[in-house]
DNA sequence: TGAGAATTTAACTAATCAGTTTAACTTTAT
DNA sequence: ATAAAGTTAAACTGATTAGTTAAATTCTCA
């Protein structure tokens, strides 16, 4: 179906935006490796800056709603933080060159990426909650005094850096790339463990 | 003098291809911008691709000689921990386009950037003393074990993500822009706090 | 002072690439 | 069946850009 090769076509291109810049990609090896020919790229997406776009949306499309739903769904501050987690990884071992494109976004076309976030600001407020939910969780003296800001930025930092430092981890502490992907299904357990040792109180 | 002229040349250089990636910087805005012309820029790199290379030494040059200095001083646990953290943060803000550079090299050059680093294996051994200083201290019973590789991606990851995500994060919690460099102060303190909570032993 | 290095200007080249066009072929739905 | 939409191949265009060259000017320092 034209849907599927459409979808085909924006992964495709992801790969070679990420691996070679906007304007280092080609649109003709993209419309190759699609099984498809240029004039049919560009009859889809008119030109190679609305196809970029288009992947801009889809990417943000697979990630931004699981997020939200983690964070609606009812629950306690460490189901919420588990479920938080868990997308996160889940997520990016599924899609591990998310990370590479939304950075050089952020490097390329920042203020039309955030402009972007900007029209998804419904989402928004399940991470205002969390904020909430955390101070609420502090005053209630159910965990250590943490200033929430600080303590979204670690939850975040240790769950999303270690996909962008793969290659470099990797190779600094001779860790086989193989064994990458079973690494990260452990830090599910291993930072929520964290957190909690984090901020249990005395 | 001309050491100086390289030098500024490889910071706006830099800031250019990461803006606009490597196929998409220009020879001819880098030398406008570094108030010289072309073949004076041909002149002193050759070519872009030499001037790209002569980048990613002069940026492995800004980071690691730091961190390792930081991970060999003698010390305990902590202090190294501090150290680490301190200097990450000192140099990112100093410098915030090298997390965005690295990403860039790690999507478009991998094999040869992971190559440079292998060459720099001499400063490597201070990161593996810090593994085994970790190891020494959960057998000593010091601290709450935790495999330590999963120990250094959280170091790392509550290091250096914010740097990266800073413009995602601003946007989505309304946090301003120019607080950002105190706010990234106190996280060494904050950091190492919750380190030191999350590992601490009942 | 004088030679060699550093620097400028401007024009040139060879190659590349996004996007268009045309003309033919195939699939799909009515 | 037939019209419309989908698809292909190939050639073309207009624009851009890395890198070169040559001729002139300025700087440096021995």
């Amino acid at each position: 179906m034209a849907n599927q090769t459409e979808i085909t076509i924006l992964q495709i291109a992801r790969k070679h935006f990420v691996q070679n810049g906007f304007a280092g990609a080609r649109m003709q090896e993209i419309a190759d490796e699609a099984g498809i020919n240029k004039a049919m790229l560009h009859y889809y997406f008119r030109s190679k800056e609305k196809l970029y776009h288009a992947i801009v949306i889809e990417t943000l499309g697979q990630i931004i709603p699981k997020l939200a739903a983690a964070l609606k769904q009812e629950g306690s501050l460490w189901e919420r933080i588990e479920r938080v987690v868990n997308t996160y990884i889940d997520t990016l071992v599924d899609n591990p060159d998310i990370p590479f494109f939304i950075m050089s976004e952020l490097s390329q076309k920042r203020e039309r990426f955030v402009l972007e976030l900007k029209q998804r600001a419904q989402y928004f407020p399940a991470i205002k909650g969390l904020l909430m939910q955390i101070t609420q969780e502090i005053q209630a003296g159910n965990i250590k005094p943490i200033p929430p800001l600080h303590l979204i930025l670690n939850i975040m930092g240790m769950t999303i850096f270690p996909f962008m430092a793969k290659p470099v981890f990797c190779t600094i502490l001779d860790f086989p790339e193989q064994d990458f992907g079973e690494l990260m299904e452990e830090r599910k357990v291993v930072i929520v463990e964290f957190l909690k040792s984090a901020l249990r109180v005395d």
